[in-house]
DNA sequence: GGCCCTCCTTGATCGGCGTCAATGTGCTTG
DNA sequence: CAAGCACATTGACGCCGATCAAGGAGGGCC
């Protein structure tokens, strides 16, 4: 065998521009977002018509009725998505993590305001040329659709903690909600009995408006789970699970 | 001009096949569905592959954790999907109304129990079915799409609504939600300065579950609604909107 | 008609969570 | 280190909506 210069399929020289690096190439959820299961062909496509974008907590993306221009996935960090009454009472009424989509394709213009809950970093698309992309590729559609039918199965749970369960139950459901989704160090889900540190993403304020609770109410709970032995309080802003079935337990559901 | 079967087209018989009628022809919703913009074509093959179901009020088409045999389109009446805690704290996740897709594609179980509001037609497809329809035919799956977008954003309404809204915002949300939503007998929206009638699709305590109440507050508030004359109560089940401008500024937003 | 059943309304009371206020904690900046 | 700030905790109190309870209104059925 002689050396050639693509390890994986020894494609010759004249076929080389088929595996020229792409952005995509170093993108640290082209395993697990929209894309992940597009062939490399198209995720070429992709990868010209995006850009990197990088964005400081509290940087604020689009206003609520603001016109789409961009659509994005997230690539790390967190961005929330509010909405306003106009007294000024706050929910916030979605969370994307990395791999999940921000932005609005096929509207006008967008119901919630987009903002970065911590520093982050986007993959953006102009809506037109995310619109063209989902026309052109019926892969690409296919799977946009098999996420949005995931958040809104998500959706439903939150409106069932939202409209009924009691404050100690939307604060262990939140904190179980991200000891779930946290992955151990290699990248592979965590065991169930496992003890996790959960990193949180919000301050409690933000906390307070994604339960539709007030700051001082998440305050308590905290304080109850901690006096309880359910959590520990490494510090403001991090919380360790010692035992997930515990917390779980105090979720309701 | 001579007599022939069809009145629109006046197609030779050795065309008519392509005009043959199908079932969606007399479908009530087969202009606002899913499925309207579908050329006839690909309509004559989704027509082949559904059957009608007819369901009572009350009757439970889906069990929270069933497994997904179908997936139905609404034709007349309403379809309530339902999440429901250990203790029995039951929420409304979601309403379908004439034209909504009621069932979980490219899901083993559904997350819902779905049950039968009023006495309701469906449009209802195998979801093996269904997903071989989505796969072949992207127009189709891109309808879907955009739909399932939309209820996306009704959902974060929905959301702002549970966790943040007083219980008189709630119902008047509610109100004003159905208000907007009934048309016309000519079938066209309804002017936004005219008084409406809104027939109620559901009890007090469906109402409640939906809101995140309790049937007796559901019950005050229409009772300050009506004191207020922002409502008159033609009976328990029939409400009209004399001043629907009115009615939003209760609902906050 | 009389009975029952379901649904709705209204009242009285209670408690969970919001509100207001004070204090604590860690970080930044001079 | 002190001062200032953002954020979190804790306490006291009050209100909105839940809970408990009674009674009305309509509709089906014998």
């Amino acid at each position: 065998m002689r050396p050639h210069p693509d390890q994986n399929t020894g494609l010759r020289p004249a076929d080389s521009k088929a595996n020229d690096p792409i952005a995509c190439d170093s993108c640290p959820v082209r395993e697990i977002s929209v894309c992940a299961m597009l062939p490399r062909e198209q995720r070429k496509i992709i990868a010209n018509r995006s850009h990197n974008r990088k964005a400081n907590k509290g940087d604020v993306l689009a206003l609520e009725g603001d016109r789409v221009t961009h659509v994005a996935s997230v690539t790390s960090g967190v961005v929330k998505m509010t909405k306003t009454l106009s007294d000024g009472r706050q929910q916030i009424v979605g969370l994307a993590f990395a791999s999940d989509v921000v932005g609005r394709p096929f509207a006008d213009d967008t119901a919630v305001r987009i903002e970065a809950a911590t520093d982050a970093t986007l993959c953006s698309f102009e809506k037109s040329h995310f619109e063209q992309l989902l026309r052109e590729h019926p892969a690409f559609e296919s799977l946009l659709l098999k996420v949005k039918l995931d958040e809104l199965d998500a959706a439903k749970d939150w409106m069932l903690l939202l409209g009924r369960k009691s404050a100690l139950e939307k604060v262990a459901s939140f904190l179980a909600m991200l000891a779930d989704r946290q992955l151990a160090p290699d990248g592979t889900r965590m065991p169930k009995a496992a003890a996790v540190t959960v990193e949180l993403p919000l301050s409690r304020a933000e906390i307070a408006d994604y339960l539709g609770l007030t700051l001082e109410t998440v305050s308590r709970q905290f304080s109850k789970l901690k006096d309880a032995g359910v959590i520990v309080l490494d510090d403001g802003r991090a919380v360790t699970v010692p035992d997930r079935q515990k917390l779980a337990a105090l979720a309701g559901n």
